[in-house]
DNA sequence: CCGCGGAGTGTTTTT
DNA sequence: CACTCCGCGG
């Protein structure tokens, strides 16, 4: 059977890629530069693995995001259908599930409530109040700077000290404080039967330490993988490293040049260790890339050259065509360039090519904000990723959270939302009544103890007693999870208008959420689901789709734009302070990260790239002029392009703009003039 | 003890 | 320009 499928492989696979598919015993590193087709090595090594008789479940792939892992399986088992039952995942989804298993084994319950990043922070704000830290006056760093401090130690192995040096240095005073509230909050979650992101790796590694648990382990997954291995973090390198101690059967798969994750602690160490942790170890380069034209790639490889790394090369195009020349434009504001980026998008999907085509990316999400505006105006559909997650706004947590008190009687945190979001009842009332729910044995309880102790004679009896019948009514074996949501939904309906002015946009979130909640057979499943591997992000702000249902254009932060390809890409707000964000400029590793980060920009496109960047800018009320990122400017690509006689097609849109439309129409000149006229000078233009 | 209004502040990327 | 923190009135 092998002998048959090997002509396959070898037709569809250039011989680096080959030679990574049939190396599946010892360890490979595979240094695969941007579209040189590691997906496709994958795809095929499962399919491989799977033909040579080794188990599907024996298989693990660990990859950065839950559908990188889905997507690449399903590749392989449309060749064999046996490969769908490859174990895939993230690190964290993957520890989530062994976790499950040996909770017990670490002196958790099986029933821990996971911590999203604003439970994390809710509770170290907790712990920091119960060390004392908010009474004196001084300026600690807020809940979430707090939170971020201690993740990055923990993922980054290192003490509070080493993170406050290097990337807080003006709270260092703090450092004594912060490593005892590094303490206190570790003991809470213990306490509590909480873990939040950073304790399921933390937590698995403490597991993998035992030699009974690794030998189970490394017996079941006899052949790991690990894609995207430039973005792991110390943690992750370890468990990985631990998980293969024995078979040492694991290939990983990544390219130095697109390290992007450095702020949440993964570091490319990992990656330029990896032959010293396994010192037996096969390198593999892939170097010939498929996606982009060589006129893309020779941007690529300018920015490429201004780097400092080791094992990437220089791109080289395997298709024929030299491709059309990548454009640089200027606009004068943001409106213009939203303006003309959205005009071009519709001009490119009325010549044929699709939405599903092209995309736009940018360094943070406010950037588009401007272009969603233009979009929507010309009725383009359009899905956001990356940025403010919707599961994370407030309206949707306090939904959950009465979602979750359900499934854990004991969540705190979730208590304390839930209360304080009745009228008459602030974080006092809450924190005394919380304290009864806690010493009670059992849900029914609670509500018994609730009832009776406090739904009269308050201002908030009222609104105790429409909660307590509210779960009284959720709170029913095999009662449907749609239905208990819907209950839910009704109960919160007047808080949501109380509470916000946009509460109709927010309703359609939460009636979206509800038809996704109605498919999950349990609310244990759901819950899981929602922190461990949230709803796809195309949930939030889609456009009405057009009659014909088509398939939106993508608009992405570069961060979520990883992995994916598009024909023509758009790259916009090129300005130096963006891109390189100003955070970064003082610090020589993150700029270099930053123009990693551009590099994974320019590389996501196929045929077309448009770059582009706006000169005038708000910041505090006041127009600022912005420079061109120094990563495109002449010491950079411009001049290392044309040094080849390399042009790129750079243009100043402004003049064109400046010329034509009218400044303002009749209306809104008259309330202009109005405004002034009554001397309410709102900053006009 | 709760909630509202005013002033001040600071603005990335995400499993 | 939106969100948070603080101080005051109920």
């Amino acid at each position: 059977m092998l002998s048959e499928r090997v002509p396959d492989f070898k037709k569809s696979l250039n011989p680096s890629q080959f030679a990574a598919v049939i190396t599946t015993d010892g360890p490979v590193l595979v240094i695969a530069g941007a579209g040189s087709g590691k997906t496709r090595v994958i795809e095929y090594r499962v399919l491989y693995l799977v033909e040579n008789k080794v188990s599907p479940g024996s298989i693990l792939l660990l990859t950065f995001t839950r559908s990188a892992a889905r997507e690449m399986i399903s590749r392989a088992s449309r060749h064999d259908p046996r490969c769908k039952d490859v174990e895939g995942g993230t690190f964290h989804s993957f520890a989530y599930r062994q976790l499950k298993r040996y909770a017990k084994r670490i002196g958790f319950s099986e029933s821990f409530s996971l911590l999203d990043e604003g439970d994390a922070g809710e509770a170290v704000h907790r712990c920091s109040v119960k060390l004392g830290f908010f009474e004196k006056e001084r300026r600690l760093p807020k809940k979430e700077t707090l939170r971020a401090i201690i993740s990055m130690s923990i993922n980054k192995g290192t003490s509070v000290g080493e993170v406050l040096k290097k990337d807080y240095p003006h709270f260092l005073e703090f450092s004594a404080d912060l490593e005892r509230l590094r303490r206190e909050y570790a003991a809470y979650k213990i306490a509590k039967n909480y873990l939040d992101y950073d304790d399921l790796l933390v937590y698995l590694r403490l597991l993998l330490e035992k030699e009974e648990i690794r030998d189970r382990l490394s017996r079941k997954y006899k052949y790991i993988m690990v894609d995207e291995y430039q973005d792991t973090n110390r943690l992750q390198g370890d468990i990985a490293y631990l998980l293969s101690e024995d078979r040492r059967n694991i290939m990983a798969v990544g390219d130095d040049a697109q390290s992007i994750y450095g702020f949440r602690g993964a570091s490319h160490e990992n990656i330029m260790e990896f032959p010293k942790r396994f010192a037996e170890c096969a390198i593999i380069k892939l170097e010939e890339n498929y996606r982009s034209t060589q006129a893309i790639l020779d941007v690529a490889n300018a920015v490429l050259e201004n780097m400092k790394n080791k094992y990437s090369k220089c791109l080289v195009s395997a298709r024929k065509q030299a491709g059309e020349k990548p454009e640089l434009l200027f606009f004068k504001d943001s409106h213009e360039e939203a303006e003309w980026i959205a005009h071009t998008i519709k001009t490119q999907r009325d010549e044929g090519v699709p939405l599903a085509h092209q995309a736009v990316l940018f360094r943070s999400q406010y950037l588009s904000i401007p272009l969603q505006a233009e979009l929507s105006r010309r009725n383009i559909p359009f899905e956001v990723f990356g940025g403010l997650k919707f599961y994370e706004t407030a309206h949707v947590k306090d939904v959950m959270s009465h979602l979750k008190i359900v499934a854990n009687p004991k969540d705190e945190l979730a208590w304390n939302r839930v209360l304080t979001m009745i009228d008459g009842i602030g974080p006092r009332t809450a924190e005394h009544i919380c304290g009864e729910i806690l010493a009670s044995a059992s849900l029914s309880e609670v509500l018994d103890a609730v009832l009776r102790k406090h739904t009269s004679g308050h201002r908030y009896s009222g609104g105790l007693t429409r909660l307590s019948s509210l779960i009284k009514g959720i709170h029913k074996e095999g009662f449907p999870v749609g239905e208990q949501f819907g209950l839910v939904l009704d109960y919160y309906m007047p808080l949501l208008k109380d509470r916000f002015d946009d509460w109709h946009l927010r309703l359609n979130d939460l009636e979206t959420l509800r038809q996704v909640a109605a498919r999950y057979a349990s609310l244990e499943e759901l819950l899981e689901d929602f922190t461990i591997e949230p709803p796809e992000r195309g949930v939030w702000r889609v456009e009405p789709s057009t009659p014909y249902e088509e398939k939106p254009l993508t608009l992405s932060t570069i961060h979520s734009a990883k992995g994916l390809e598009w024909e023509c890409v758009f790259l916009m707000g090129l300005m130096d302070g963006v891109l390189p964000v100003a955070f970064s400029l003082d610090h020589e590793d993150e700029m270099e990260e930053e123009q990693r980060l551009f590099y994974v920009g320019v590389t996501r496109a196929k045929t077309r790239l448009v770059m582009s960047l706006h000169h005038e800018g708000f910041r505090g009320g006041i127009t600022q002029f912005n420079k061109m990122s120094r990563f495109v400017d002449v010491p950079n690509v411009l001049s290392k392009l044309s040094a080849k006689g390399i042009p790129m097609r750079v243009e100043d849109r402004h003049k064109e703009f400046e010329r034509g439309a009218p400044l303002y129409d009749k209306d809104s000149l008259l309330q202009r003039v109005i405004d002034l006229m009554e001397k309410k000078d709102g900053g006009g233009e």
